[in-house]
RNA sequence: GGAGAGGUGGCAGAGUGGUCGAAUGCGCCGCACUCGAAAUGCGGUAUAGGGGCAACCCUAUCGUGGGUUCGAAUCCCACCCUCUCCGCCA
């Protein structure tokens, strides 16, 4: 969410910032409204004055006994508030219509993020760790995977495409990779764990920038079936005396079978745990930010992959549901450039310990998230593929979910309050890394050997063996 | 799911139609007393929006959204949340 009062005062500056993030000239549309808008607020609020002024008199003369002078003040108040529906009905059109454009406007791109259009344009600024030299073809995942105990058969019969269904020892490792990070991240980098709601209200995935514009991406759930709107829409779309009682029952079965979304129960199913970590926050003024607010979670993640279809079908990489150890800072704004730079450490802290090869890309504006200033993405080398692939995305948004959210902070000895920076990032992707671990540590013969810092949460077990 | 109770400032808690942004207590800040501290006394202590160079003024906010009324923390409706008991359940 934008400043308004910014966008107010540089309306030139926001476009050209806008125009950079690929949103057009929207500044003159914005600026109207507001002012249209506060025109209307002026308005109303001058009448309430006035009516507030003469109902209190009305209060006076009514204890006093005076009724004719009290009925006189009431004739008076009747026309003050004659002119406000009017008014109120401008104030919420504008509003409205404001509030629709700035929900769906990107977060403004910081100045050292490059120009350009897509992924090809991403900057590569550091790379780390040695591609190991094998003495036979590495396989991919997807082929070395079912033989380990990676069941995409199985997951597919279960739920479709994009699910896994895991088993034996890779399993395990899965899990053993996932605790490994959690216990980094709040071990050796002071973040605090946190076991967090998966399943989010409408707020929540409004505030980390997920609604209204990305809801297509995100699994949405329903709680049984809110029988009195279902007769709203039975009669909105077929009126009672033309439906037959089987054309009921058909749309009786349709809001059953979920095809008829009933919106009264609605949550969601977090896209990503940074929506439940830095919604904690929301609404809240923190009173010391001396140190930042480090949150980190391993969960469940589920996307739809709606804008993916067809990328990546094959293997592990892009599932439906995902798990993630997520990293969340809250911090001051003076803080959270350094703080962004520290987070992408303590991720690449992860791949560092398993020693898998890794660079650091600086994203171009055409690459960046919705609700980001900044992002470094992780890339891990995968030698059976031959690529590298995305398996970290550190991101500063700066002020933009905090304005959503309302989440501000008390400046040192200062009255006044100000919105916070909220960062996030992923200390890792588990799949992914299960996926890199697999490539990079695979024998001639199929098997995988384990990453030594892994060992300790795998009972003895040093390697993954074909099942069979 | 059934029955009941309730949601008021940082916290506790009063307030059932008017001068209530809201008593009182606690907490916090300042001042006085004191060598210093405690105790005591006095004063202050919400957020947001709009207007003004400023002092300051206006508006809104008592879970949320509607409604009744000249006027709503207070009455009515819907929703959300919390607590207690019963039922069900990992």
């Amino acid at each position: 969410m934008h400043d308004i009062v910014f966008i107010r005062a540089n309306p030139d500056q926001f476009d050209a910032a806008m125009r950079r993030r690929g949103a057009g000239s929207v500044a003159d549309r914005i600026v109207a409204l507001d002012a249209r808008k506060r025109e209307a607020t002026t308005k109303i609020q001058q009448a309430q004055s006035q009516r507030n002024e003469a109902s209190k008199a009305i209060g006076q003369a009514m204890s006093r006994g005076d009724t004719a002078r009290a009925e006189a003040l009431k004739a008076e108040v009747a026309e003050i508030k004659a002119s406000m529906p009017e008014w109120e009905e401008a104030e919420r059109v504008a509003d409205e219509e404001l509030e629709a454009i700035l929900a769906g406007l990107p977060n403004v791109a910081a100045e050292d993020v490059p120009e350009g259009a897509d992924e090809n344009d991403n900057v590569e600024v550091a790379r780390c760790g040695e591609k190991r030299e094998f003495d036979f073809e590495p396989q991919e995942h997807p082929d070395l995977g079912p033989a380990l105990g990676m069941d995409f058969k199985t997951g597919t019969k279960l739920s479709g495409a994009r699910f896994t269904f895991l088993r034996g020892d890779i399993a395990r490792l899965h899990r053993a990779l996932a605790q490994f990070m959690l216990d980094q991240q709040t071990e050796e980098n002071g973040y605090t764990e946190c076991n967090p709601p998966v399943l989010v209200n409408d707020e929540a995935m409004y505030g980390t920038d997920k609604l209204p514009k990305f809801a297509e991406d995100s699994f949405s759930t329903s709680v049984g079936i809110d029988w009195e709107s279902f007769d709203e829409i039975v009669n909105e779309i077929m009126p009672v005396g033309s439906r037959s009682e089987l054309q009921r029952d058909l749309i009786r079965e349709k809001v059953r079978l979920g095809v008829i979304e009933n919106k009264k129960n609605r949550r969601w199913l977090v896209p990503t745990s940074e929506v439940s970590l830095t919604a904690s926050v929301a609404d809240e003024i923190l009173d010391d930010l001396s140190e930042p607010v480090r949150l980190t979670a391993h969960t469940l993640c589920f996307r739809s992959e709606a804008g993916a279809a067809g990328r990546d079908t094959r293997g592990f990489i892009r599932q439906h549901q995902f798990e993630k150890v997520e990293l969340v800072s809250i911090c001051r704004p003076e803080d959270s450039e350094a703080e962004h730079e520290r987070m992408t450490k303590c991720a690449e802290g992860i791949l560092e310990a398993l020693g898998l090869p890794y660079r650091r890309m600086l994203l171009c504006v055409g690459d960046m998230g919705f609700g980001a200033r900044k992002t470094y993405d992780l890339e891990v080398w995968l030698p059976g593929q031959n690529a590298w692939r995305e398996i970290s995305s550190c991101s500063n948004t700066g002020d933009f979910q905090a304005r959503r959210m309302d989440t501000r902070y008390r400046p040192d000895g200062e009255k006044r309050t100000a919105f916070v920076h909220t960062l996030n990032g992923s200390g890792l992707a588990v799949g992914r890394t299960l996926v890199a671990v697999l490539e990079n540590y695979q024998n001639e013969d199929g098997s995988v050997d384990i990453p030594e810092v892994l060992h300790r949460y795998m009972g003895g077990v040093t390697r993954l063996e074909r099942l069979g």
